[in-house]
DNA sequence: CTAACTGCAAACGTTTTGCAACTTT
DNA sequence: AAAGTTGCAAAACGTTTGCAGTTAG
């Protein structure tokens, strides 16, 4: 977690982002991480394998499924699980928290300490050390 | 909201509590909340149906996954995504949070107080209204 | 030469759907 | 008869996999 990633990165910073992970920078890799490191977002698999390949072929589905899985496993990015038909995959792996507007199913950030979670590291009465939370809060805007 | 329902209800108490969510208690739904009803549990689909079609044929999947969707749809039933691969439904529709246990996939619950995670009714910055919050925890156990 | 990676196409598992048959009123 | 419900079988969906071919060290 030491990498001081920002967004907008060019391709060879994305290239040594990805080594700082002990993932091997390959065209796809960098690539997709380029995509996804454009800004802060949430993308999905389709999403990706669309963006990359509206000009020309440049990547395949399985390819962009095998290296999100790579991602997820080294922690460049966060999966994101709001609904059981979409993975999403989130660009800002900090701290923070999603809103779900449930109308449209825009995702929005909530940061982390706008809700007053507490960092969890330990769950008392299961004696478990706590790896991953997520709050998902799901509602309505004014007026849509 | 105003049901008293607790757990090991009897058929005619589960129609009772259907009927109380607006929902006709056809033989099919009555069979299905009594089993989720049974004691607080988090049940999916097919462990429904292959419970409830284990001496003889009962239900059939079409209805299994239509009445879980028409029990959401009504509160009766929480509807749990914790992976994409599969919706978990709790039978317990209060306040509380989720703890996964990654090695083994086994959930439990935490107690809504025992997480300072406020029940939240408004975004500030989005000025949205919070109509669902789920807080899920994964991690690992002392040692497996 | 070997290990890692890619991509095609087929497979997978869960969930959804169209539609005809059956209830229930 | 009309409305609601069920169940079969097929389809749909995102995702995963086997394997052959390619690339990189």
């Amino acid at each position: 977690m030491e990498d001081q990633k920002k967004y907008g990165m060019c391709k060879r910073e994305v290239a040594e982002l990805l080594r700082s992970h002990d993932i091997n920078p390959t065209t796809q890799r960098i690539e997709i991480a380029h995509l996804i490191f454009q800004k802060a977002q949430h993308l999905c698999a389709d999403e990706i394998l669309a963006e990359l390949n509206k000009e020309y072929e440049q990547v395949s589905q399985a390819t962009v499924y095998n290296t999100l899985k790579v991602f997820v496993d080294k922690k460049v990015v966060r999966e994101l699980v709001f609904a059981p038909d979409r993975i999403y995959y989130d660009s800002n792996t900090s701290h923070h928290h999603h809103f779900i507007d449930v109308d449209t199913g825009k995702i929005y950030d909530v940061s982390g300490d706008c809700v007053k979670c507490p960092e969890l590291s330990y769950v008392d009465h299961l004696k478990a050390e706590v790896l991953e939370v997520s709050l998902i809060l799901k509602g309505r805007m004014p007026q849509a």
